[in-house]
Order: structure tokens, then C-alpha cells, then sequence
DNA sequence: GCATCATACAACCGTATGGTTGTACCGATG
DNA sequence: CATCGGTACAACCATACGGTTGTATGATGC
């Protein structure tokens, strides 16, 4: 179970429109950092970062592969996410249920 | 299908844990913001922020009854960030089919 | 109409974030 | 071993963010 602290990271990370690229790019998991940059309109240095930040939250690893450090999205990360989002889901359903009980409780009073 | 800043703005609202916290008691939809402020250890106004950010990223609606302003989780913005995991899983799992035929292929070519 | 509860919003402050440039490190290759 | 491609990281800057306090608006109850 992911503490709060890293539902941040994770969430945050998710945050950024080039970051949820880089992620949807790492899936494939062929390219190098360099590479990755070459599809962005910013530094390579500024990438890196969007990388490291990924990596903290633990959506992506770096692999080393020759000279280069191969981006892959890291499945666990997101499933992480996904269970969060799932939950709500699930208590949001559950409110509805006590509602429609509720509704039919007074029908049934009322009837 | 959601934009990229609506992307931002939804995952950026996610990345706190207060206002994670204010989304799972709003799925009740029972109180105003006030009676949420109880709940958290900073002013009433910080989470009059906190309500506000969340609002603007869709998660959640504010309905006004009698003198309070009850606050209710839009489950609809949820979906729309739980659409884009299952995207990315989606993304994932196709890769794998595809290293795995790929495994498969050459197995059969190699044998 | 007045006091009051609930909300809204502006101004301000410290820190985090996203970008830049520059420098240093590491591994492959001539 | 000198070079070069790929990566890492520090320093810096502007802006965004999370928090505060203070003031204003709105609906309720007497």
C-alpha cells in the first residue's frame, strides 16, 4: 500500500502534459533520455529532469544499455494510481446503493 | 475526451493529500466547506483553496443549501483520469503481447 | 434591520517547480 | 589515451503553489 507521500509524487508527476509523454513513450521502452528529449521543445537537461521526477515516483526506471540509459515505464507505478482512483470508484458506488435503498425504503413506506 | 490541461489540472488537484482527503468525504456529499475545514489542520481559507482547486479540475461541484455551500465529488472527473491509466495500461499490455510473440516467433524460427 | 453563520476573495510570504546554461562524469570507439 | 556521445548535476531565474490574515458579500433567524 503507497503512502500518502507517494500518491503525491505519483499524482504529481502525472501533472505535466510532456511527463504523461515521456511515460506513454517509456512503454515502449527503447529510447535513451537523448532521445527522448529530441521530442520536445525544451533542453535536454530540462527532460532529464522530467525523467528524475518519473523515477522518484517510480512510473519509470533507467536501464542501462551501452552508453545509453534506456526509459521504461514501470506498470507497478501506475497500477498504484489506478487502485486510488478505483477505490473512490467504489465508495462513489457504494453511496449511490445506500441512496437507492433509500429511495426504495420510502417507496415502500409510502406504499 | 479531456485536453491536456484538463489533464494537468485534474492529476495536479489528485496530488495532495488534503485534497484526496476533502474528494473521499465529498463522495458522502453532506458538507459544507466549512464543516470540512473542521476536519484539517489549517485555517478555513486554505481549504476554501484546497475545495476551489478541486472544482476547477472537475472533481467536484458545490451546491448551495440554506446558508452552506455542500461540496460533492463529480465522479465524472474521476473517469476521466481513470480513462487515461487504463490507456497507458492498455499500451502496456499490448507491448507485451508483442515481445511475446516476438518470443514466440523466434522460438519457433530457432526450433 | 441587525447580528451572525457560511462563504468568497485579495494581499502577502516562503518554498517548490519548470525552465535555462554550464560543467563534470562515464563508457565506447578510433 | 584522446575523443565524443550520453548522462548527471549544480546554480540560477521566474512563476506557481500552499499557507496565512484580513476584509467583504450573502443568506438566516430574531
Amino acid at each position: 500500500m503507497a503512502s500518502a507521500a507517494e500518491f503525491d509524487r505519483v499524482f504529481a508527476a502525472l501533472a505535466d502534459a510532456t511527463r504523461r509523454d515521456i511515460v506513454r513513450r517509456a512503454i515502449a521502452g527503447e529510447e535513451g533520455v537523448a532521445e527522448l528529449a529530441d521530442h520536445y521543445p525544451m533542453s535536454f537537461a530540462a527532460v532529464q529532469k522530467h525523467v528524475a521526477v518519473l523515477e522518484r515516483a517510480g512510473l519509470v526506471t533507467k536501464q542501462r544499455i551501452g552508453r545509453r540509459k534506456v526509459v521504461r515505464t514501470n506498470v507497478v507505478g501506475l497500477h498504484a494510481a489506478q487502485r486510488l482512483l478505483d477505490r473512490y470508484e467504489e465508495l462513489w458506488r457504494g453511496r449511490v446503493d445506500r441512496m437507492t435503498n433509500l429511495i426504495t425504503d420510502t417507496r415502500e413506506r409510502t406504499t
